[in-house]
DNA sequence: GCCAACGTTGGC
DNA sequence: GCCAACGTTGGC
């Protein structure tokens, strides 16, 4: 799941009361349907920073709800406010996510496609990827797991 | 700030 | 249903 540090970052995730928070104003279709249709409650989660000086992976965190209306979306003073959805039609859907632990080292994008040989039809490194929600395979998210616990890479 | 790569909107 | 125009994302 990618966030903008400068919109919720790591860090305001671990200032959060049991380091837990909603994860809201996802806009888009197919993040939605992920969202909506895929997670569980204790699926794990990559919490990636996007759009930053340096974007890449810094911890774990964990769905802990089941997906339920985003209300933001009916609220015209956010700015996640959609008129088109409805109380009793909701358009938009969020899952609480709770911190697990910070990576032992950050993991930058520039060190995930470095090793794109491994990381192998995983969408955040494919071109013009947007997807705020991205779906990740059991064997990429193991070889991650194994990039932080070793030193490969540029950011020793 | 630029721009590629989408996604959405709306006229037809 | 097509597609041009427009808006957004996100790396650089």
């Amino acid at each position: 799941m990618k966030s903008e540090p400068e919109v919720f970052s790591w860090q305001d995730l671990a200032n959060k009361p049991h380091k837990t928070s909603v994860w809201d104003g996802v806009r888009n279709y197919q993040a939605r349907n992920f969202i909506r249709d895929v997670m569980s409650v204790n699926d794990e989660i990559f919490f990636y920073h996007s759009s930053c000086k340096t974007p890449g992976i810094v911890g774990i965190a964990k769905v802990v709800s089941k997906a339920y209306p985003d209300i933001t979306a009916l609220n015209p003073q956010s700015p996640y406010f959609d008129p088109k959805s409805a109380v009793d039609n909701a358009r938009w859907f969020v899952v609480d996510v709770q911190l697990v632990r910070s990576f032992a080292r950050f993991i930058s994008l520039d060190e995930l496609r470095q090793n794109q040989e491994n990381l192998k039809n995983f969408p955040l490194l494919t071109r013009g990827n947007r997807l705020s929600v991205i779906p990740v395979t059991y064997e990429n998210w193991q070889f991650i797991l194994h990039l932080e616990n070793t030193k490969l890479g540029t950011n020793l």
